[in-house]
DNA sequence: GATCGGCCCTGCCCGC
DNA sequence: TGCGGGCAGGGCCGAT
């Protein structure tokens, strides 16, 4: 499922293979793919061709890559099953293909494919975000993310605090923080030794640049293990996958010992999707403060 | 404005 | 073997 780190491999590996190159034709193939564009397939494709790619860039979870008129860039986000391959021999092969991108120097084509169909490809103007880095207005919506120039821990800590919401729910709001998903929330809390549900307000501020701090640790580590992967859901532009699921602590370690404490990790759900946490370390906030 | 819950969507897994 | 239900979860939207 790719979070910053998911994001930042495909972005990297978009930088290489893909920055530089003039798209030749593009092929939609899935009804929902350009749910988020205004116009239809054909006009896409007609805005694209030709243009020739100038930049691979990333905020959080959502991509872009810039293009040589300037205006406008090409912004992708993969949902929870996207990728962004280029196939050993250009072929198909996968019937999760959801659009196809083929260049006019003959090389490798770029397939977006996306089995649960949550990602999504568009078209979007450029607009000046903090500091004035140039950013798709999509990217514009959302906080910055750890990694970023912008990033600023104390603001981010405070607006953490200004929250009466559970941390968990916090974490996940990209306009807080953007990059942090399921995975990496759950990481960084344990590493907090905070409960999910804590209400964000109640952090110290020493606390809550901490738990930032955690995420961004956490995030960091996984980045240079390529990513993190459970599934062949998740690969790199070659298709490779990530190993940093090795090191997760508790993400997906349900009746596993904590490493910490060797209490059992339980699971739990929260807003319709899994949280895992050791029951010791992170125990549950009394109802009030 | 802030918060929360539901929905979208597909494929895998498990139990019956 | 086949079927139904649960699960995975990022972002958006409507309700409160």
């Amino acid at each position: 499922m790719p979070e910053l780190p998911e994001a930042e491999v495909v972005r990297s590996g978009l930088h290489r293979w893909v920055v530089g190159r003039t798209v030749e034709q593009v092929t939609i193939l899935g009804d929902r793919t350009l749910r988020r564009y205004p116009g239809n397939a054909a006009e896409f494709a007609d805005r694209l061709r030709n243009r020739r790619f100038t930049g691979a860039h990333r905020r959080g979870k959502f991509l872009w890559l810039t293009v040589d008129s300037g205006d406008d860039a090409l912004a992708v986000h993969l949902g929870m099953s996207g990728q962004l391959v280029l196939p050993q021999g250009g072929g198909d092969g996968s019937h999760h293909m959801r659009a196809r991108l083929t260049f006019t120097d003959g090389g490798l084509p770029l397939h977006f494919l996306d089995q649960r169909t949550f990602g999504w490809l568009t078209l979007e103007p450029l607009v000046a975000g903090v500091g004035g880095r140039l950013v798709t207005e999509s990217a514009a919506r959302i906080a910055p993310d750890p990694f970023e120039a912008g990033f600023d821990d104390a603001v981010a800590a405070r607006r953490l605090r200004q929250t009466t919401r559970q941390l968990k729910a916090a974490l996940l709001d990209q306009h807080l923080i953007s990059g942090i998903g399921n995975i990496y929330a759950d990481e960084a809390l344990w590493r907090a030794r905070k409960h999910w549900a804590t209400p964000a307000n109640r952090l110290t501020p020493k606390a809550a640049r901490d738990l930032i701090g955690y995420a961004r640790d956490v995030m960091s580590e996984s980045l240079a293990a390529g990513g993190t992967s459970f599934d062949s859901l998740y690969v790199n532009v070659n298709g490779q996958s990530g190993y940093f699921s090795r090191d997760l602590n508790v993400y997906g370690r349900q009746n596993e010992p904590c490493p910490r404490c060797g209490t059992a990790i339980v699971r739990e759900s929260f807003a319709n999707r899994s949280s895992f946490r050791c029951p010791r370390c992170q125990r549950r906030p009394r109802a009030s403060a």
